[in-house]
DNA sequence: ATTTTTTATTCAAGCGCTTGCTCCAAGTAA
DNA sequence: TTACTTGGAGCAAGCGCTTGAATAAAAAAT
């Protein structure tokens, strides 16, 4: 046999014609059982395998999916939110559970990148990771909107939302972990990470905080938490940590917008010889996998990242199916360690 | 415009032939340069993409690379080795530069996976990851080259290799960072990790480790250093190194196989209240982005991840372009931080 | 015995593109 | 004028598969 079976030749091999063969590897009820499994037989035998590029131009579509993980041009190469990492996992599983294959590619926002890999038929949706945090999105969201493109996009809940979305229940998250301070005892909070309207997640967060002291009464009604800036790095939580000390605001309790945050953090106050949590109480959000063996291992809000990726598989397949998705809001649990 | 534009659209639009079209999108030198850009120009404005499944199936090539993970099946699910991770990134981007997609799975042994992505014509190579670790390997990799399935690995370079691989010199890593340890005046040194032969890339970081305390008189001729086995999860070194220290083991310096293990063994430190490094001096090995944030830091050996990605990449398109391809060792280098 | 229904298979079109070959007109040489 | 290049474009085959429609054979109904 020289180069690739096709169906043809295991046709010929098996006395019949070309469109029965691809019916019978289809389990198609329309050829008979015993050719059916005469025909699987040879296939196998013969290490046939449907071309998947002339199936796939034939019923156009690419069982297919595409990732697009946004990739932050301002950060460090080689970080990857270690959180978007561990759904990777996930949604590579779900995927490929659900028949599709998975193509993966980092994209920047400059990049005119739009709906390319549904306009070439390399994929037949899209998850977007990461797409969350910057002003600008809005507008490609909406330009595949336009373009019929199927997509899901991993992020917040807001009014009104370009596409479907699937996201963590941040503001509960938020508020849950902060009042697990207030039990502890804690009275003056500062919240670290991005509490600005640059990310919706991390204002989210943040909301639930302020809101969880106010009705615990540590805000006066109308004040707003104190809250400091910083972007999801280790070095940005430990510099902005370095600032806050030095500033000399009086603090018992930190909540960090991510445990990247929190793990620079915590580093800091090793260096300050600050003890956490008997000086000060740290937590963190995401759960990442080391955020267990911290020093002191870190309390934090933990979102299930193995159902999410199912979810957002689950709710893009139904798009492309045609089906109706609707957004999905996932709860997210306080894991309690040793750092408050 | 019902639906997408194909180049039969895009020729009626420019009044010239299908094939004039097809041969002006890719710049062929048998198109006039005006009648060229004018094509490009509609096309443009008609939003055309070529579809890549036709593309495909006429040119008998995916332009795909495929990136098969393995999964280790015993260990937890949501836990993906982060130096994989790692070079997932340096991957990702050298495969687009190089103008190739990627698609990505994770695969267990068990399945009977072989070469369907290249078979299917999904991929035109692939990528192994993790596949260092076990022994029964060699059957699978040995029938992938059987079926000429284009292929590269990372992992570990033995006598003979299935297919090309690349990898980090694992011997240099732990010869270089057992020599700074006896440096620093250690004496009573223990390898944890899998120094057994499961997995030749730790073989070679424990050989590393060993030869350096032969040769500096540590070890006596003939003597073979002390190693505790662990395979590369918090968890595993954590217990270990529990084990460890209950054995009453005299021991001043700790070599670990992977900074996973290392965490876990410094949290385990910690929590028997053994100061590092005054005690007791620990290292690791991959310099995963956390190692730094640890306490105190890790001291580790780095691998080049994001030359490795690219290295990975460029060496399995010159196998698919039919070039020569040949094993690549790259050099790691120690990290010095505070915990030696 | 004849017609109708059911079952099993084949025919043939065509998905959208790439590319070897053919064709034509204008330019150059004889 | 005739013959020969040559640059630019068109023709048409065909990549390997899926699938609606046609056909043939067998079974059931009349």
């Amino acid at each position: 046999m020289k180069g690739k079976a096709t169906s043809f030749d295991i046709a010929h091999e098996a006395g019949v014609s070309q469109s029965t063969v691809s019916r019978a590897l289809r389990d198609s009820p329309l050829v008979s059982i015993e050719t059916r499994e005469r025909i699987k037989a040879i296939a196998k035998e013969l290490n046939y395998k449907v071309d998947k590029n002339a199936s796939n131009l034939r019923q156009q579509q690419s069982s297919t999916l595409a990732l697009l993980l946004f990739e932050d041009p301002t950060s460090d190469d080689s970080m990857i939110n270690p959180f978007f990492l561990s759904m990777l996992g996930s949604i590579t599983r779900a995927t490929a559970k659900a028949g599709y294959d998975l193509l993966i590619s980092f994209q920047q926002f400059s990049n005119d990148w739009h709906a390319d890999f549904e306009d070439t038929h390399k994929a037949d949706g899209i998850i977007l990771l990461g797409y969350g945090d910057f002003l600008d999105y809005r507008d490609k969201l909406e330009k595949l909107e336009q373009q019929n493109t199927h997509f899901v996009r991993w992020g917040a809940l807001e009014e009104h939302n370009p596409g479907v979305v699937v996201g963590s229940n941040n503001y509960q998250g938020g508020y849950n972990i902060t009042n697990h301070l207030i039990d502890r005892g804690r009275k003056h909070f500062v919240f670290i990470g991005g509490a600005d309207n640059h990310s919706p997640e991390f204002l989210a967060r943040f909301n639930g905080f302020n809101d969880a002291l106010s009705e615990r009464g540590i805000l006066k009604p109308g004040q707003t938490a104190k809250h400091w800036d910083a972007i999801s790095t280790e070095t940005s939580g430990y510099n902005v940590c370095k600032a806050l000390l030095d500033s000399g605001e009086k603090v018992d309790a930190i909540v960090c917008a991510s445990d990247l945050i929190a793990i620079g953090v915590l580093s800091a106050m090793k260096e300050s010889s600050y003890n956490v949590p008997d000086d000060i109480a740290i937590v963190g959000y995401d759960d990442i996998p080391l955020a267990r063996f911290t020093s002191p291992p870190l309390t934090t809000v933990k979102q299930n990242t193995i159902l999410a990726g199912e979810i957002l598989v689950e709710t893009l397949i139904a798009k492309i199916e045609g089906r109706h998705a609707k957004n999905v809001l996932i709860d997210a649990d306080v894991i309690l360690r040793e750092s408050s």
